[in-house]
DNA sequence: GGCTGAGATTGACAGCGGTCGATGTTTCGA
DNA sequence: TCGAAACATCGACCGCTGTCAATCTCAGCC
C-alpha cells in the first residue's frame, strides 16, 4: 500500500527538482532517498531488468524465481517493494500475477540525478 | 578505501550497460546496487545538493554539519561513503577538507537508469 | 614545545532490511 | 466439492547501517 511515506517515484519527480540544480529540502531528500532505496538492491535491479527484457515486457513470479536463485516469498517481497515505489505495475490474470515496468518511472528518477 | 567491492560509479558505468536495454548480470547488478545505496540516504543526497550549490562548488565539513543537523562524525562518515562511491572528491587544504562533486558521476548513474 | 581547532577514526548501540520456512488466500480444473 | 497450483503474508533470524560520544591525528600558531 503506497502511503505518504512511500510516494511513487513519478509523484516524487513531480514535486522534486533536480538534486544539483538547487538545494534539496529535507523532506524531498527523504522522498528521493526512499525511491532510490527501492532500486538499490541487486535482486530488484535484476527483476526490473528481466521484466523489461521479457516477452511482451511483462513477467509472472514463476518466471522470475528461478533466474534470481531466490525463494518465491523473497521474490514476492522484492516485487512488492518495486510496486510500492512505483517502478512496477501488477496485473492479476487468473492464478498468475504479471508485472510490467511503469512507463517513465526510471526516467523520472534518472532525470532527478542528471546534472545536464 | 575504494576496493573491488566498491568501484567508483564512473567505473561501474564503464562496465555496465543500461538496466532496461539488456538483462543485467548478477555481478553488474551488485555493483550498480552498491552505487545506488551510496545515494539512497537523505543525508547524503542533501550533502551532494549543498556541495553542488556552494560557492565555488565546494564545501568543507564545517559548512555541512550545521545545515544537516547531524554530528560531525556522522557527516564525516557520510562524506566518506560518497567519496568511496566516486560521487565526491576530497582535497585537504591546511586544516580544512574541501569536498567537490566528481564531474560526470551523477550523470553516469543517471544514464544507467534512463530508458531513452 | 604546547595549545587549539578541523576533521577522521573507533566502539557501541539500535533499528532497518533481506532472507526463508510455514501458512494463508485465491483461482482453476477434475 | 475437493485438490492443486500461483502468489501473498507472517514470523523469525541475522547482518548491515546510521548515529553519537569519545578519542585520535594533524596542521597552524603562540
Amino acid at each position: 500500500m503506497p502511503s505518504a511515506t512511500m510516494l511513487p517515484i513519478t509523484d516524487v519527480s513531480a514535486c522534486c527538482t533536480n538534486v544539483t540544480r538547487e538545494t534539496i529540502s529535507a523532506e524531498n531528500a527523504e522522498l528521493l532517498a526512499r525511491s532510490l532505496k527501492a532500486l538499490a538492491d541487486p535482486a530488484r535491479l535484476r527483476l526490473i531488468s528481466i521484466v523489461a527484457a521479457s516477452e511482451g515486457a511483462e513477467a509472472c513470479v514463476c518466471d522470475l524465481t528461478e533466474p534470481l536463485g531466490l525463494s518465491q516469498p523473497t521474490v514476492s517481497h522484492h516485487l512488492k517493494v518495486l510496486v510500492d515505489a512505483g517502478y512496477l505495475e501488477r496485473e492479476k490474470r487468473g492464478t498468475w500475477a504479471y508485472y510490467r515496468l511503469t512507463p517513465g518511472s526510471l526516467d523520472a528518477v534518472s532525470s532527478l540525478l542528471a546534472t545536464v
